[in-house]
DNA sequence: CGGTTGCGTTCCACTCAGCGGTACGCTCTT
DNA sequence: AAGAGCGTACCGCTGAGTGGAACGCAACCG
């Protein structure tokens, strides 16, 4: 019975010692910025020995999770494929897509739908066209809820033990302009609440502007996605764009609750 | 060393035997209709062990690949994230999504880019807004290729050697109107390479028209990927849309030959 | 050029993770 | 009450999976 060095009690699954841990492991090691990995990379990120990772990393590619290229393996479209069939995230998807649509043509700026999920936002769309900002955001991606706006007013319709849970735990400063006091952003959140729409200034990335409004549940108070536009400072103003925003969020949400609920 | 019936030699792979072939037999026995299974019709389609069903299932659960429900299992949402770092895909779905939604917005019609993985087409992306035709397609979805435009398209520019392939296999009769003589077929490629567009005449879902044109690799041979643009028959003219979606194709495969190529 | 470093690949004997048949308890029908 | 169909739990056997070690190959370098 030997103590083993992941035994912190941390995390979700670590789970090194299952065939799907190791698997897990390895398609995880992919960061969103990765497109090639070599093998020895894997070993480095992963921290399994060389010959396990190279065994599994070819049965992934012999079930079309991996590809392998002559500099190293890359996430396959088989995983692609399999990733949309996740029931919930897709419907939200098709269904939210006019009226993404429709917003994206009002604004011509770029527009998100997000979800919470634990303490993040993860985008399950990103649409925009040529003279789109350059948000770091990216369909399936991640960001931190406290400095975005779509995270914000997700947060906000999550309920006052979300609320705690978030502003208790660390805030990462991302730019000058992050708000990283708890009392400000609590203010920040109850106005959401009162308003239906929550903004940020360049709290994520410089030079970043946002709205967001929530697609509330047929309960009216949680929120089960977020519609968020973005634009540039200078030619982009948040507020003109709120009353657009909140309307198309809450169109969807009686969408929603008419269709799939 | 006994005969396994699964030894005939046929399809992709058909892993019953190693951990990760069941954890893959489960997830993809999720069709793309499918929200939710219970235990059992997992033990159906998989035609694995109950047991086995529910302990690999259990697994999957606890590394954010399935969620259990009170109805039975679902695609978890950690699924779509993973799925959306397949490098490949996704690179493209954002450098193209510009000029999808300039396509979109000239036509208002539902715009679609789809790749080819074997003998079919995979879409990458749908958009479309509000009166959008009801189209069986379906982001991550896959369709055949000798009746739709997109896959035509992609097939016109493939090489003869896939032309072959496709054009001796069995076809299937999707609608009353599915082309499934090889002549003709081969006819209507020819004519999609001359003229640089495809299209399709309720040939996949009664009611529907498209048009399709190649996203070209820099050697102008090959396809990439293709855009095709669909509408209802009635208001929808194919032929008045060949001009603006050829322009999109072409404008997204030197955006590609240029960039991550 | 030998030497070194880092890579991908292959091999193989041990062992415990995974296996799946069996059995149980529950909820609906009939 | 009996039956059908479901999800769950148990447990002893075994071969699939393991990972350390060794190999061949480029690149880099003093």
């Amino acid at each position: 019975m030997e103590v083993r060095p992941e035994d912190r009690g941390e995390g979700p699954v670590r789970d090194r010692d299952t065939v799907l841990g190791k698997a897990l492991a390895i398609l995880r090691a992919f960061g969103p910025a990765d497109s090639v990995l070599p093998l020895a990379e894997l070993v480095r990120r992963t921290d399994l020995p060389k010959g396990t990772v190279h065994r599994v990393a070819g049965d992934l590619v012999r079930h079309r999770l991996l590809d392998k290229t002559a500099h190293g393996y890359r996430l396959s479209g088989g995983l692609f494929e399999l990733g949309l069939r996740a029931a919930a995230e897709r419907t939200l998807l098709e269904l939210a897509m006019p009226f993404l649509q429709d917003l994206y043509e009002r604004t011509h700026e770029t527009v998100h739908l997000g979800v919470r999920e634990g303490h993040e936002v993860v985008y399950i769309a990103k649409i925009g066209g040529h003279r789109q900002a350059r948000a770091p955001s990216r369909t399936g991606g991640r960001m931190p809820m406290h400095c975005t706006a779509l995270g914000k007013v997700l947060l906000a319709h999550a309920g006052e033990q979300e609320w705690t849970a978030v502003l208790t735990g660390p805030l990462e400063r991302r730019t000058p302009r992050t708000v990283i006091a708890p009392g400000l952003l609590r203010g920040q959140l109850t106005r959401a609440v009162e308003t239906g729409v929550a903004y940020e200034v360049e709290e994520s990335t410089p030079g970043l502007l946002c709205v967001a409004a929530p697609v509330l549940a047929p309960d009216g108070r949680t929120a089960v996605a977020a519609i968020s536009v973005t634009g540039p400072v200078g030619r982009f103003r948040p507020e003109s764009h709120a009353n657009a925003v909140r309307a198309a969020a809450a169109a969807l949400g009686s969408t929603l609750a008419r269709r799939g609920h």
